[in-house]
DNA sequence: CCCGTGCGGTC
DNA sequence: AGACCGCACGG
């Protein structure tokens, strides 16, 4: 019997017939947590087990150039306060067994998992080879972790030389012989790949069966990212929809991402267009309307960034549907807070406050087009629907909701974007207050009045942006 | 306070 | 894609 065979092999001479018998039945069932799991201990064949899985985003993958090294692969349940690294162990029955060397190599994320040209650099790869090599002794340590494990990427043209490299190592974890596909290897994801070599107290050598961690996406691809949500300008809209908010997120492909509005079985798409995705980091999207049009109380529903391609999501944050009240009684009750937002929900007499955009400290009374300009403004008066309505009716009030589009200046960093947001709440806050002049004074008097007077921090922010206009 | 290192932005 | 650079952080 060969002392060298890449499979999983018992060797029946050791007295262990039975064992390999079971060995062939199930090969593989490694993940095995149920009642036979220590009869199947006790009877199989040792076997290399990923404990601990690499984190499979957030790291970089460095080129050699880039002179300090790669830095290293956490494990997927690491924390800032408990580090853990990727992490195999060796289960099953050691007796006899003289030590075990591991030996890490990356294999492409897709069967089948051929050689990767990128290298595994760190404290156990020898200068130069791209594998990690380490021996362990099991009976000391059943599983080892490994420290220090940075993936340097290669470069496209060195991409053939690198495979070469690893060929002349000889790994080929899963004899895919190098042959061809030079070509199409995704250089933005990679898998570790563990292969044991157990050598016996007698003299013998046996090699495990390699396994593969979860696959590794290189941080920098945009294209397998991870996907956050930073800020929305406003989390409130009404459940009619139609509510354009801003989100600043980081990077996307304008043509592989969607936002999805979510809760419980319902969902529904925050509705933009690709140019509406500006510099990857920011997009203007027009809120779905909620399933329930009729909603009488806020609903708290999630958004989500779903990257089309491969169905990955962000954290969700929560936005807020507010009703739409229609009932002309409920209307005509006057608020009894101060501060009072025109809002189409304090009209209905719920009691909740708007959260403060909270990117928007200096003016945090956005304008933006729409009926979601009416809810915001003016804070602080108690106005209701009927009054909504009315204001809507005026054309020239009309004009200055429909003239409120937000120039897309190109900006050189976040900064711009935010100053293109005031300078355009500016604007806006401006044509509106023109605009509301040609209204008849007596009309909005009227209007305002039967309901509550403006505050004076209101007043306050009126004044400081029309000085800033006029300035 | 300096330096090596990790990290992220940008060209 | 590949390289370069600067900042922040910990020793």
């Amino acid at each position: 019997m060969s002392s060298f065979h890449p499979l999983h092999v018992a060797s029946s001479d050791r007295g262990r017939a039975s064992s390999c018998l079971l060995a062939q039945k199930s090969p593989v069932s490694t993940q095995s947590q149920g009642g036979t799991e220590m009869l199947e201990k006790i009877l199989e064949n040792p076997r290399l087990v990923v404990v601990e899985e690499p984190k499979d985003r957030g790291m970089r993958f460095r080129y050699q150039c880039e002179g300090r090294s790669a830095g290293s692969i956490m494990g997927a349940s690491s924390t800032d306060n408990n580090k853990t690294q990727p992490t195999i162990e060796i289960q099953g029955p050691i007796d006899g067994l003289k030590k075990a060397t591991v030996t890490v190599s990356l294999v492409s994320k897709d069967v089948p998992h051929r050689p990767h040209p990128h290298c595994l650099v760190g404290k156990d790869c020898p200068v130069d080879s791209g594998i990690c090599v380490v021996s362990i002794n099991p009976h000391a340590n059943r599983s080892h972790s490994f420290a220090n494990l940075g993936i340097q990427c290669v470069r496209r043209k060195e991409l053939d030389v690198s495979l070469q490299k690893r060929r002349s190592q000889n790994i080929d974890p899963f004899q895919t012989g190098f042959s061809k596909g030079i070509e199409d290897i995704d250089m933005n994801s990679v898998r570790l790949c563990f292969q044991c070599e157990l050598e016996w107290e007698d003299g013998r050598k046996d090699s495990l069966s390699p396994v593969i961690s979860k696959p590794i996406y290189d941080k920098k691809a945009t294209t397998t990212s991870e996907l956050k949500i930073y800020n929305l300008n406003t989390y409130r809209g009404t459940c009619r929809g139609k509510t354009e908010v801003y989100m600043l997120c980081d990077k996307v492909q304008k043509d592989d991402i969607e936002i999805l509005f979510r809760l419980g079985s319902w969902k529904a798409n925050g509705e933009f267009a690709q140019t509406d995705v500006h510099r990857q980091v920011a997009i203007v999207f027009k809120t779905p309307p909620y399933e329930d049009q009729s909603v009488t109380e806020d609903v708290e529903v999630n958004v989500v960034l779903r990257r089309i391609s491969d169905q990955m999501e962000s954290e969700p944050v929560s936005f807020t549907y507010t009703p739409v009240c229609l009932d002309p009684y409920g209307v005509k009750r006057k608020g009894t807070k101060k501060n009072n937002m025109l809002t189409s929900e304090k009209s209905c007499g719920t009691e909740t406050t708007p959260p403060l955009p909270s990117f928007f400290h200096q003016t945090p009374n956005v304008m933006s087009s729409g009926e979601n300009q009416l809810e915001k403004y003016p804070q602080g008066v108690c106005l209701d629907e009927v009054i909504i309505n009315q204001l809507l009716e005026l054309p020239e009030l009309l004009n200055a909701l429909s003239d409120s589009s937000l120039p897309c200046t190109p900006g050189l960093d976040t900064s711009a974007i935010f100053d293109d947001l005031d300078m355009s709440f500016n604007q806006n806050f401006s044509n509106f207050q023109q605009d509301l002049a040609h209204i008849n004074d007596i009309q909005f008097n009227m209007l305002v009045n039967e309901n509550q007077n403006p505050q004076a921090e209101r007043q306050d922010g009126v004044l400081q942006v029309k000085t800033e206009e006029e300035q």
